[in-house]
RNA sequence: CGGGGUGUAGCGCAGUUGGUAGCGCGCAUGGUUUGGGACCAUGAUGCCGCAGGUUCAAGUCCUGUCACUCCGACCA
């Protein structure tokens, strides 16, 4: 089949050109299309159920932790955007903002969310008034808007699909615990479901959100070795609060304000699904979130029995709970084989009048391409085995991609070698000074990832200044 | 927002010194095929990104503009 190859070699190698292999992926798997704005895409069908399919266990977490689903307006006022200063400077830039209704110019000119924290506020100042009200644990599943320069899909879009939890407590400590909660969800939700190994950390104050007390991420390594935020986690203290002025009555009878936290996804996650794991042929997707677990591929299908036997096969995995297609059109089936691996299908089960005759039918793993005969008796059970297998063998696959290009430097020079030859992440010691952290930035090309929790002391001094150390830090070029 | 690249059929591209648009894939119809991207026959599809200009004549030359894309700066 040398000659077969033309439109599998429409995908630029993984390796050869990585940004280009990435946009190859997108569009031929039939992820997105590119619409006439500037970084907002079409979220295709199949984008759109992997996102779905995120949706409901990431929701489902959510409702387990108490938490409860609200919708804010998509507009907020200028005004309110103001109030919180740190919140408006960092968001001011990207902002899109509306000035006419119909041909009638605003008296006040309207933004188009970025984020909905002032929103929240604004609704938490009129409904909390007593201890009694509190928590209130919300979140939304919307779109944003951010004007954003470069764009890139799933990475960055000027208009994003994601979740943002806005929760408001009565004390320091159940709101930083509320923090805390949800980063590991998020960290338990990419390393179980997207088979995405995480560095879980705190930002630094440069790296933080707007208007935060404290950040905290989850950073995942793609294939290429750059980092990928993939969920942030914010404890906001009484900042917001003081700045709406959100008061309630405590148990001691004296006004006070409350504490929050917000959390996102984002479906810039689904780039990071892209690449932590597709290869050269294209898509990978994790047992757990991928739209379709099973292709049934049905081998010389006008034969006798053959595309019953299909039919059959596909309705037993159905029946199991598994997420089964079949691909009947007249395609031949070497266009299929490579269709599914391109939109990384993790199993396919091939089906002609061989494998009838055996009572077998052929299994081919999309993430080792190994070829396994499966009785159809209990094909139900090997099937989901399997898929199990392959949602472990992605994440140790990944692990390892973390773990074998994760290294140590102890001066500036040595980071930069490590960044411009291997690439990953650095960890290095930290004074905490911002000075060392633009001096790193501009001589070694990295960004602070975060201070992971789990800390080791590499040196008593600064990678940077040489003054004493403060922190280890993951350092990284960062999409 | 700076630097590079690209805009011609759905996609990928060709189009010479300016002369009125082509190839491959895909698509449609019919037939033969089917265990790694099958084949034959027939057919459809274009405001050559957009706007000006030069010219008897512009896909081709000039000016402007827009979009996409990559690399930086900024951000999820």
């Amino acid at each position: 089949m040398t000659q077969g190859k033309k439109d599998v070699e429409q995908i630029t190698g993984r390796d050869i050109d990585f940004a280009k292999w990435y946009t190859d992926v997108v569009t031929k798997a039939e992820l997105i299309d590119y619409s006439q704005i500037k970084g907002c895409v079409v979220l295709r069908p199949y984008a759109y159920a992997l996102w779905e399919n995120i949706q409901k266990i990431l929701d489902d977490m959510f409702k387990k932790t108490g938490h409860e689903n609200v919708y804010m307006p998509m507009f907020i006022p200028e005004s309110l955007l103001q109030k919180e200063k740190d919140h408006v400077e960092g968001f001011a830039p990207e902002v899109a903002w509306v000035t006419l209704g119909g041909s009638e110019e605003l008296t006040e000119r309207i933004c188009v969310r970025p984020t909905s924290e002032t929103l929240f506020c604004d609704h938490y100042k009129n409904i909390i008034k007593s201890w009694r009200d509190l928590p209130k644990k919300y979140n939304q599943w919307c779109s944003v808007v951010r004007w954003e320069k470069t764009t890139r899909p799933f990475l960055r879009h000027r208009e994003f699909l994601w979740q943002e939890g806005h929760t408001i407590h009565a004390t320091v400590d159940e709101a930083r615990e509320e923090t805390h909660r949800m980063l590991d969800i998020y960290a338990d939700f990419c390393e179980n479901y997207l088979a995405m190994p995480v560095v879980k950390g705190q930002k630094t104050e440069k790296e933080k959100f707007a208007g935060a007390e404290e950040t905290y991420t989850i950073e995942c390594m793609m294939h290429d070795r750059k980092a990928l935020q993939s969920a942030t986690s914010h404890y906001f203290g009484d900042g917001f609060a003081k700045a709406f002025d959100i008061r309630f009555t405590d148990k001691d009878n004296t006004l006070k304000n409350p504490f929050q936290t917000s959390w996102g996804m984002s479906t810039r996650i689904i780039g990071g699904i892209i690449m932590t794991h597709g290869d050269d042929s294209g898509l990978k997707l994790p047992p757990k979130v991928a739209p379709v677990q099973v292709m049934v591929i049905p081998i010389a299908q006008h034969k006798e029995g053959v595309s019953e036997a299909a039919d059959a096969l596909l309705e037993k995995l159905k029946l199991s709970g598994l997420r089964a297609k079949t691909d009947v059109s007249d395609q031949s089936p070497g266009w299929k084989f490579a269709e599914y691996e391109m939109k990384g299908v993790p199993l396919r089960l091939e089906i002609g009048p061989k494998d009838i005759q055996n009572n077998q039918c052929i299994a081919v793993r999309r993430d080792t391409k190994e070829k396994i005969a499966l009785s159809l008796t209990d094909i139900d059970k090997s099937v989901k085995e399997l898929l199990d297998k392959i949602q472990k063998n992605m994440f140790e696959e990944a692990k390892a991609n973390l773990d074998n290009n994760t290294f140590v430097a102890y001066s500036v020079e040595e980071m930069r070698d490590i960044i411009q030859t291997k690439g990953g992440f650095v960890k290095a010691m930290w004074c905490k000074d911002l000075s060392c952290e633009l001096e790193l930035k501009e001589k070694a090309l990295v960004s602070s990832r975060c201070i992971p929790f789990v800390q080791e002391k590499l040196s008593d001094c600064c990678v940077c200044c040489g003054k004493p150390a403060k922190h280890m830090v993951v350092w990284a070029v960062a999409y």
